[in-house]
DNA sequence: TATGAATGAGAATTCATTCAT
DNA sequence: CATGAATGAATTCTCATTCAT
């Protein structure tokens, strides 16, 4: 249970300097000081830094998951769902940011290694199921109307929402409350279309 | 002529490195060599090894933009203009992955310097404006219904658009031709509900 | 302990290879050579070269005002304490030379910088402060005449022994004994004039 | 002709900034700028940076030599000519500390050079000799007292301005019109003795 | 001769990792 | 298990020197 406590201090706040700082400028010394343990303790409880990036990317995703499936949950329409789903985007945007970052340098890091790409793309795609899962479960509702390709909707709603945060991140367009997410929620669902 | 010839050998090699490989694990000594010239020439074009990464990724946006703009242009329907620039995206979907990992790289590294913000963000803001006259162009047209907000709609086209392409990077989908994307743009235009 | 005796010795490597061949013929590996160490051990104790440049200098001031106020103390006439500074000088003679390098140097380096520029002098007025309060002291003993200017007396006094190290150091003339030293002061006490 | 005049202002040029800024921290384009020329031109003139150095030293030396030998001349007295000799230190006093640092560094930087190991000497020798022949000069006309070693009596005086340059150079002291190295001159000459 | 763009050897410094305590 | 001092490989950047023009 130590070396739990211990490890679990050591991911949190490596997840938090490198989704900050990144992988590089972070500094093993830094995430020790943080977990309040020793440099070399880091390499008693991971092999490496590299290590550590994985296990981190690996840890966030899992509990990235597992918390949005509860977030969807409670609803009963397909469309509330959704908006369940954009709110708990934006409501954890600052988290949201950083857990893009991290993907990111995890990619960059391990685009050779066969094993790591696979689990990220397990990852992504346990995420984007929940979202197809949601709009089959809406078809069947009937709340929408009958698609070839669900995958194609649960890219235009999570992109939407994605552009949304991105565009708030740069400063882009102004942060809004969770009605602006819904708002772009609903145009996805609605459509340009007349 | 020299010098821009070499300039733009230094650029592009940069950029390849860089966006391959990330910022940090590109040597300088890497470009160099890439660009066909020895590792003490790089610093008599670029001050050093950071305001390269800014130049490249200034570079490549302003590139990026001018040939968006070319793209979208020779299309009547705004529907039209908009599947064309989501054709564009996925015809040049490796440029544009990389593209992406610049920025982000660039954005992690500058992300306490105003100057490269207040860049990056205006050239996000050239993108964004981009689509949002090609959405309003659309609803003078009678193309498009009437709507509040025109940013919403063009952060679900450009967002879905980026998921897309998200999707295929990571391998959560097979790369489709540039049906799929378009495809995705008439998901956006058309939404889900029936 | 031992961090003040790696400290210790890395002062000393340095002093001894900066007076030899100046600071920047001097690669820090040496320096951790000389110490026993390795080249990033300096680092765990000096911030950089220079701040070593400076503390080598520092170090090596204190600790030779130091020993010459005890050099001069046991003596009763203030001619012998005059003579007694000499012969310190000569015996110390190669350390002197290397302490004239140094603080050569350090001048050199930081002549723009005001804070080491204020410690250099204040460790020369310490020094000459020796010499005018023995001159002072010879006066009230009766042992030297009046005189309105003791700073320029002790700047006669230190002149000619700095002379004559220099005029040794460059083989102008034949290292001497002590001897030399004291009939050097012995000239300036009783001046030229018949 | 041309050659003269460009090697000339190399020699000038490097001459101030290796006495401002010492050796290393001297680049040859800043010298090459000052010049007037372009960076390759210097090494039509110059085999490296360090035969440079050596000849801006030698060049400076002889300068020196010939314009003391020009100060003291016009005096009568062998006293006249000392004060003479002071003055003009007093007065050339910031090329003398640049004097000075060139020296140094040339004596650092070719301490196992045995050729301009003697070339060095010579020149101090000259110079010494300058002022043994002063004082002996005093010594025939009965101004001075017989003595044993000219040589000291010359390191006493030229020690006593020297010092007096470094006092006031370090700001120890405050800067004296010419006067204060007179009075020094008579100090020396004089004795403290009562 | 004169130029200055290009070269690349060389040095300072950092920091992941180890291991004696 | 925990520590953190020590290591040294690796990297950026500088600048004396060269040489094609």
């Amino acid at each position: 249970m130590e070396i739990v406590d211990k490890r679990q201090a050591i991911l949190e706040a490596a997840a938090k300097r490198f989704s900050t700082s990144g992988f590089h400028e972070t500094k093993v010394g830094e995430i020790a000081q943080d977990a309040g343990i020793a440099k070399g303790t880091v390499y008693l409880h991971f092999k490496d830094k590299e290590t550590l990036l994985a296990e981190v990317v690996h840890y966030q995703m899992r509990e990235y998951y597992r918390v949005v499936v509860e977030a969807v949950k409670p609803y009963e329409s397909a469309a509330e769902k959704l908006r369940a789903y954009a709110r708990f985007q934006v409501e954890r945007f600052p988290q949201m940011v950083k857990f893009h970052k991290l993907n990111f340098e995890h990619m960059i890091k391990f685009k050779d290694n066969k094993s790591f790409e696979q689990q990220r793309i397990k990852q992504l795609h346990d995420v984007m199921h929940l979202l197809t899962d949601v709009i089959k479960y809406g078809i069947e509702r009937g709340e929408f109307r009958e698609m070839e390709d669900t995958t194609d909707a649960a890219l235009v709603i999570s992109g939407a929402i994605h552009s949304y945060m991105q565009a708030v991140m740069t400063g882009m367009i102004e942060a809004k409350d969770q009605a602006g997410a819904e708002a772009l929620v609903d145009m996805a669902i609605r459509g340009l279309a007349r």
